[in-house]
DNA sequence: CAAAAAATGATTGACGTCTATCAAAAATGG
DNA sequence: CCATTTTTGATAGACGTCAATCATTTTTTG
């Protein structure tokens, strides 16, 4: 039941354990019959390298550098949780982390910390950038010094960065239409969509998608103009206080944005027998707990740990330089209610030596 | 921007790289101040073992052994497929996987494979098991071999086995159950309940989530009797067209069980704007593909590829002695409607060794 | 203070792979 | 057949940790 190794494979071959690593690590010079012979005992003995050992002995570290926005964005905040979460349950891949954060919207910032990673010690950059010719051109200088870009979240011009992951705005905003929708079946509706910001490209598409979705399935249902919000709790607040007094037959509410507390904060206040739907972002504790509570009804998430797992894999295969094909990677939504909430992570605290008691 | 070895972190606390190895490896014997020094020295370096030369160094090899029903039942294939997927991807963890495919619902099938399962090529087993005394009565044998056991899917006597990781059946009843109650918000209806068979645990546990919640927060709502189908397409066929004769006035049908083949036919002939919403269970080819041509609106799946990586997890746990904790993992049910279809994985097919070109 | 016990040091050979070097053998060409 | 070139063999030192041994020093105890 032992795993077998390059010496077995090199002895029922028939060969040097110097051709047999000649051969798999494609070194060339080895004639088509050893090439042949070595294939076959790796095929009769089923070997498969261990990638352990091999990265111990290629020194490999993977070096990644992560630039987040110090945001006061719920988003955000869970976005570095996830990924400390990782951190701290990666240290089998050999990887070494670091973060910087990023003052929110300063284009500046971003440059600059852009611009101060050294490539002798970092390989690959994470970067939740914005698609503006400043940043583009930072990100350019940063490949040329031989650095791997990719970016999170948010991406950049195409053909500047190795990879996007992210999210899909258009199919999480169709996905909360179908949500609204399904709340909607056979009967009427009016609903409000609220917006962060026209210019918030991302919260443009998840209205797109929205639009289009409630549009072609659900024509039954009116479609308010969308609001802004500013992602700010207060205004949402007010905005749906106005909302609710100008249109009683208001049914349902879509937040495309951040700001939630306040739109809990004002649907605490209104009989559960007539509330309108709420549907809205990201699973964060405020969030949850108005689904545990019943004070909304769906949540669309962008599963930030999944995106950031993601991030990572396809960071390691940028530096082990295996990246050919897909230049992004969308997350697709998920859907909680407030049945399937996931549980709560646990605190890790796993310190990866023993301490004796 | 190395990493801090154990010899470091020796050097650092003036002592050697046996008595750092006895304080990391907890092999007692050390003066309390030395082991101040060592662990002083490993918080100022911030040192962090490196697992990869731990495991090479310990030989440990994780063997596994799945005994999964070999069922035609489409969510056991589920089940396989995602195991042979976290193979292909796990042979980084060090970790062999032998499968046996059991007899579906025969007890003396499992029992022979529990029976025959060899402590000293195997370190850890995890089974689809059933509640029956002959089969705990194997589990408890194979325990007193020394092997570890991880019940999947389907849990026995807790006392008896390791760990249970599962499906939260109640609570995928509920998910179900608020989907459906979603889709009649402020609306009457008339709900047909399909099980498999009373005697199914997971079934009834569905069940009885789903009229629970329908009950307490959709009171207008009619839960007609459950019908049974047998898990056959053709059976559920039948049901779903007497029932529409029955009652015109159906406004959703819940299939608990498995057989949506049966399902998709029928409502592939019923007009889409009069047909009753649709919640059934497993993401599958075919109910994927019924998704989204929208002959259906939800599917409640149980991740089988997340209920295995959490399987493969504990059982690591397991067998390097650290679990205390927690004896069942329940998994939360995913929702999907057509807008958030998680991308087909792709196929695998990844060699181990680079092959020259 | 001597004897026993406890703690520490020094060292070594795995584990499986990478990488490099040097010598030896085999195939090739003229 | 000799001189090249190509292909192979043999070997050794990393990588960071584990696990074990044996010798030595320090501390404790009576």
């Amino acid at each position: 039941m032992k795993f077998a190794t390059l010496h077995d494979v090199a002895e029922t071959a028939g060969v040097s354990y110097a051709t047999v690593d000649r051969v798999v690590n494609g070194r060339g010079g080895v004639a088509h019959k050893s090439v042949v012979r070595v294939q076959d005992a790796i095929e009769k003995l089923g070997y498969e390298r261990d990638e352990t050992a091999a990265n111990l002995a290629r020194k490999r570290v993977y070096r990644f550098h992560f630039l987040l926005p110090d945001d006061s964005n719920d988003f955000f905040h869970a976005l570095n949780a996830a990924l400390e979460s990782h951190q701290t349950h990666s240290n089998l891949l050999r990887t070494r982390f670091q973060t910087t954060r990023v003052p929110a919207f300063s284009e500046a910032g971003l440059v600059d910390a852009l611009d101060g990673i050294d490539p002798a010690r970092t390989d690959c950059v994470c970067v939740v950038a914005f698609d503006t010719p400043v940043v583009i051109a930072a990100v350019r200088r940063a490949k040329a010094r031989g650095l791997k870009i990719v970016t999170l979240v948010s991406d950049i011009l195409t053909t500047e960065r190795n990879h996007y992951v992210g999210i899909d705005n258009l199919a999480a905003g169709k996905t909360a239409g179908r949500v609204m929708g399904l709340a909607h079946t056979r009967r009427a509706g009016c609903i409000l969509p609220i917006i962060g910001a026209n210019r918030a490209y991302d919260h443009t598409q998840r209205l797109h998608g929205f639009r289009a979705l409630m549009q072609t399935h659900f024509p039954a249902v009116r479609l308010l103009d969308p609001v802004k919000s500013h992602d700010e709790p207060a205004t949402i607040h007010s905005v749906l206080s106005d909302a609710w007094a100008a249109h009683p037959d208001l049914t349902g509410v879509y937040n495309i944005g951040a700001g939630n507390d306040g739109l809990i904060d004002w649907v605490s206040g209104i009989a559960p027998a007539s509330r309108p739907v709420m549907v809205i972002h990201e699973l964060l504790p405020s969030s949850r707990a108005a689904l545990a509570a019943g004070l909304i009804d769906a949540v669309i998430d962008q599963k930030p740990h999944e995106a950031i797992g993601q991030a990572l894999r396809i960071m390691r295969q940028l530096v082990d330089a295996l990246m050919v094909s897909q230049e992004t990677s969308l997350i697709t939504p998920a859907i909680y209610l407030c049945e399937n909430l996931p549980p709560i992570p646990a605190i890790p605290s796993t310190p990866s030596h023993r301490i004796p008691s």
